[in-house]
RNA sequence: GGGCAGGUGGUGAAAUUGGCAAACACGUUAGCCUUAGGAGCUAGUGCUGCAAAGCUUGUGGGUUCGAGUCCCACCCUGCCCACCA
């Protein structure tokens, strides 16, 4: 190989380091730009070479933009609290904070040999106290606007972790670290509201630049729907149901509610004891299973009034109703509702049809026109919502899928909750921010499930800071989702001990305009983030209601193999190893030229010798005699500046390619050679800057403007000649030839497929195409 | 069950958005060079065919002078959500 990659390398690194060229100052007189990956949590295993992928597209936009004259704010840190580290920790018997400390260093080296343009200056890690301190004090702040509220309500609870899961957690019925079956536990947790914002985190995705399906999840994930909240008065105390199909009212054949709901506990009940029993047994069923198959016992001694019609229908208590979606109760219409038809084929409940339709043995859901519903009958679905609504006094409701976040986990390695338990004052905010997580020897669950905290006394046991009285202090700690809601803040301004962040800075470089990471943070970490953006936006301190502009993700890697690259399947590629062997700018450039950005792509340890082929034969590229190629070079300037603009490296890749296969048989003057070199460094940053080095090129590459190109008009043009659609010949001719002057020349070219007298039609396309139909 | 993305050579893929399908690269074949080749260079390489030529973008239909691209139906793969009333 040409060239020692391993001492090219190294020396730019250096370079680059002594130089501080990556440092980002503060305002300037530049346009800003924020881009920002999303920062990984440094697990014990190190990165493989999938997660790079997007760093180093982050890194090529950056440095592109440097070039073209901005002010680029692009900045790296480390997730590190959370559940994977501390098992992790667990595992190899160390404390994690000793573990995440090296698991830092190993990331961070790894990111270093790769080339990439960070500002090391403003790194961050979520575990560092110094940040964590202004996660515990927004948390405050939401406690004080009433965000935060404790709950005793059944949580998923994960035996093996110990902790309890919000739903987001959770793999089906299993937690998501684990892979173990969750149960159902009472527990008391703090819960943020976050479904207060669930409007506004819907209605403000629509000015967001995000790719279309990522929307479209959040839109799933808060998951509006509009309906009505009707009454139904019962011999006990009124039911509420929730519906958007108020249209079916008069095929209500049963109320159905939650094992949750309050009815349940109702003295009319005349078969109790089966009903504590089934509601019991509900109780401690995972969702899922609940799903699986439809149960419900009826409430023996208790009748609901249809309000429409006043007929007296039963009412069930049945685990297919929800408690915590709509109102935990349903009306039930079997006939045009899948799992009602079900029920009550199993029950054998009355089946009545409301909405015309010929469908047998399931269930129609459709909108459509009204039978047997008295004066409503002809009507279309949606008109009669409003006029049965209006008679039954139905209040219009909208409801959300999202729910509240359960925010506390039973675990040692989180931010501390700063909230103090006292037997008078009730629950009192922490004063001393940060709350340290204590340093202790043994942070193993307990076996109650309880944090680990709550065994240590000195810590748990303090005085009431109101009234000095015997207090606690609140042991669960924050989950992992937590840090990572704001350090894009935090970049801006990460040694600020006063403030979260200064204003001024924030102003000037919010919001950030450019954010890359994976699509599986699509409804945790970005909805999470949003919600936690607007509420900062809410007490002030940002300006903006949105922290990302504009957001992509890049396709995960696999293996050789096709599959998904984990230690289990042994298909692991290093990163470390591919640069020892072909050098970053190899890594990088492969990294970018396998395929569209976006599309998950198989690592292939053969392909990547193409690229590093292509970087020798730039390294030898001289000055030269030849033929001209300066259309070529105009081409491919503007295909790479697009190309880069919209994320589509692999063709700028290619592009580059086709230049350099041309240049090697051409005429190479030492302005084309600079140009060549700048388009290609934000790619092969290393080997780039080595060459202009060695060229002794004025300054350096990176303190260069990027090539402007010029349209440049084709004198001679190719046009397809066709006959009925099929290519038959190709010319090439003057451009900006008529028609009649290319049929002539086009019909000589066609005689073996057809004469003058049979052309039916002619399709003529200016300096593209002449299509002869016959 | 719902939502989203996708289906093009032996492989990764490209196609100016309706106008030469397969650019670029990997692999491979032949030759050169070499003591050697897991180096380099030259030429070839979608399929069928000796050739002329024909066929080819998951399947079937449609629109069009012309379809990988647009429309309809279906099949398959991947990801996410999933009793949301």
């Amino acid at each position: 190989m040409p060239y020692n990659h391993k001492k090219i390398d190294k020396k730019w690194q250096r370079i680059w380091g002594q130089k501080n060229t990556f440092k980002t100052q503060d305002f300037s007189k530049k346009p800003k730009f924020y881009i920002l990956d999303m920062f990984p949590y440094p697990s014990g295993v190190g990165l493989h070479v999938g997660h790079p992928r997007g760093f180093v597209a982050t890194d090529i936009y950056s440095r592109y933009k440097r070039i073209k004259g901005f002010n680029v704010l692009h900045p790296m840190g480390f997730d590190a609290f959370g559940l994977p580290a501390e098992n992790y920790a667990l595992k190899n018997k160390i404390h994690p904070e000793e573990s995440v400390r090296k698991n830092i260093k190993r990331y961070r080296e790894q990111l270093e040999i790769i080339g990439l343009d960070y500002d090391w200056s403003r790194t961050l890690s979520t575990t560092d106290p110094d940040y964590y301190k202004w996660t515990q004090w927004t948390f405050l702040q939401m406690f004080k606007k009433g965000l935060i509220y404790q709950s005793l309500e059944p949580i998923n609870w994960c035996p093996k972790c110990k902790t309890g899961l919000a739903n987001e957690d959770l793999e089906g019925d299993k937690c998501e670290r684990c892979d173990t079956k969750i149960i159902k536990k009472p527990i008391k947790q703090w819960v943020i509201k976050i479904t207060k914002y669930a409007d506004r985190l819907l209605k403000d995705l629509e000015e967001l630049n995000w790719p279309e399906n990522i929307k479209e999840l959040q839109r799933n994930w808060i998951g509006k729907s509009e309906g009505y909240v009707i009454e139904f008065k019962t011999n006990d105390k009124p039911v509420s149901v929730f519906t958007t199909r108020i249209d079916t009212l008069f095929g209500a054949s049963y109320l159905a509610i939650a094992p949750e709901h309050e009815l349940n506990k109702s003295s009319l009940i005349k078969n109790k004891k089966e009903v504590q029993k089934y509601v019991k047994k509900s109780l401690g069923k995972p969702d899922i299973e609940r799903s699986q198959e439809k149960t419900g016992i009826q409430l023996k001694g208790i009748f609901a009034n249809n309000p429409v019609n006043n007929e007296k229908i039963p009412v069930f208590t049945a685990d297919y109703v929800l408690s915590y979606y709509g109102t935990g109760a349903v009306m039930a219409v079997p006939a045009h509702d899948q799992r009602d038809y079900e029920f009550s084929k199993k029950y054998n409940l009355k089946i009545k049809k409301v909405i015309k339709n010929d469908f047998q043995n399931k269930a129609f859901e459709n909108f459509g026109i009204l039978i047997n519903s008295a004066s409503f009958s002809g009507l279309e679905s949606k008109k009669a919502q409003e006029k049965i609504a209006k008679l039954v006094k139905a209040e219009k409701k909208i409801t959300y899928k999202l729910k509240d976040w359960v925010f506390s986990r039973q675990r040692y390695w989180g931010e501390p909750i700063p909230l103090i338990h006292c037997q008078k004052c009730g629950v009192v905010p922490e004063k001393n921010l940060p709350l340290k997580l204590p340093k202790v020897k043994s942070y193993q669950s307990t076996k109650t499930g309880e944090s680990p905290l709550k065994n240590i006394n000195s810590w748990v046991k303090i005085k009431c800071p109101n009234c000095q009285g015997p207090a606690e202090r609140e042991t669960n700690t924050m989950p992992q989702w937590a840090g990572s809601c704001w350090y894009y803040l935090r970049y801006i301004d990460n040694k600020n001990d006063k403030k979260l962040i200064d204003p001024r800075k924030e102003r000037y470089w919010m919001p950030v305009d450019f954010y890359v990471g994976g699509a599986e943070h699509a409804t945790r970490h970005l909805i999470y983030a949003r919600f936690w953006h607007k509420f900062l936006y809410d007490i002030g301190i940002v300006s903006e209601k949105e922290p990302f502009l504009k957001l992509k993700s890049p396709g995960m890697i696999s293996g050789t193999d096709g599959r998904k690259m984990s230690k289990r399947w042994g298909n692991v590629i290093n990163p470390d190893q591919v640069i020892q062997e072909y050098g970053a700018d190899a890594f990088r450039t492969y990294e970018m030229f396998m395929g569209p950005f976006n599309q998950e792509t198989a690592w292939s340890d053969k392909a990547i010798k193409g690229i590093r082929r292509f970087l020798d034969k730039v390294y030898l590229l001289k000055e030269q005699k030849g033929k001209d190629i300066e259309k070529l070079f105009q081409k491919t300037i503007k295909k790479v500046t697009q190309d880069i603009e919209e994320f589509k490296f692999n063709t700028a890749v290619s592009a580059l390619m086709i230049l350099l296969n041309e240049m090697e048989k051409s005429r190479i003057t030492k302005k084309n050679l600079k140009i060549f070199l700048i388009l290609l460094h934000p790619f092969a940053p290393h080997l780039t800057c080595e060459i202009w080095e060695k060229k002794e090129f004025a300054d350096n590459v990176f303190f260069q403007k990027w090539p402007e190109f010029k349209e440049i008009k084709e004198e001679k043009t190719k046009i397809i000649v066709q006959v009925n659609g099929k290519v038959r010949s190709l010319l090439e001719i003057d451009s900006g030839l008529e028609q009649i002057e290319v049929e002539k020349i086009a019909l000589s070219k066609i005689e073996k497929w057809t004469t003058k007298e049979r052309v039916k039609k002619i399709v003529f396309i200016k300096d593209k195409l002449i299509n002869f139909v016959i």
